[in-house]
DNA sequence: TCGAACCCTCACACAAATGTGAGGGTCAAC
DNA sequence: GTTGACCCTCACATTTGTGTGAGGGTTCGA
């Protein structure tokens, strides 16, 4: 599939995606003319992209730690070195404090929620 | 306190301190000379914005539910427009995907972690 | 009274993610 | 063979969260 089609399927702009690729996040092929082919799995993996971007973490590490999230999961032997590994470790514990930072605020906001509707329409 | 010791407890620059300021997420006294004065509750304060900043929302949407998040909890009926809790509602949801999304990915990153462990100094 | 260590505002600088547009190819359908 | 919908690269613009420094007060101890 080329960029236009890969940008509607994942809701993603095709300024983006060619600026995912030049940062290495995501890889296509090129056509003899070209154009930039991707191929199914492009669409998952822009998903995770704009999903770790989301989560706030930067590009730069991002791009790190994808290649210890492939499917089919070939390990890198190469790429695993004592700092690669803490790398992965820091980040590791990082998403989850940020995860349980999320789920803890989200809670709160529940709460409020809550609070909200059950005095909804009663006087202040 | 003033924005020096706030600084240190918070591991934030004064900087840092003035743009949240700035940017109505943390409120602090003036003392005569026009020194910035914060209380206790700043910290902590200053830790939740840093936590949701970290997490990846943006200071206009944290300036907007950090009331709901407020220890002795005061609802604001005057806030609770239907817009106000339409966006709570939906960053609560989008709270939650970040959350979810973060530990998936953090569970992969492990599960690749003990696979390159279990590997140690084993050939390749 | 001098200097160090604070504080203030203002303003320019920067990186990252993203938008926008210019200038220019490719290709299919009419 | 022209038009419209794609694609390309390049490059400048904008927003956000930050850093950094200039220029200048305040406070306090030596």
């Amino acid at each position: 599939m080329r960029i236009g089609e890969l940008s509607e399927r994942t809701g993603t702009s095709r300024r983006l995606l060619r600026y995912y690729e030049e940062q290495g996040l995501i890889v296509s092929q090129r056509c003899e003319n070209g154009y930039r082919s991707y191929d199914e799995s492009s669409v998952d993996r822009v998903g995770q992209v704009r999903g770790l971007l989301d989560a706030g973490l930067p590009t730069r590490i991002i791009k790190q730690i994808l290649p210890c999230l492939d499917k089919p999961r070939v390990i890198h032997f190469r790429d695993a070195t004592p700092e690669m590994l803490a790398l992965l470790e820091h980040e590791r514990d990082r998403m989850t404090e940020r995860a349980n930072f999320l789920l803890r605020n989200r809670d709160a906001i529940s709460a409020y929620l809550d609070e909200v509707r059950a005095n909804a329409g009663a006087p202040r």
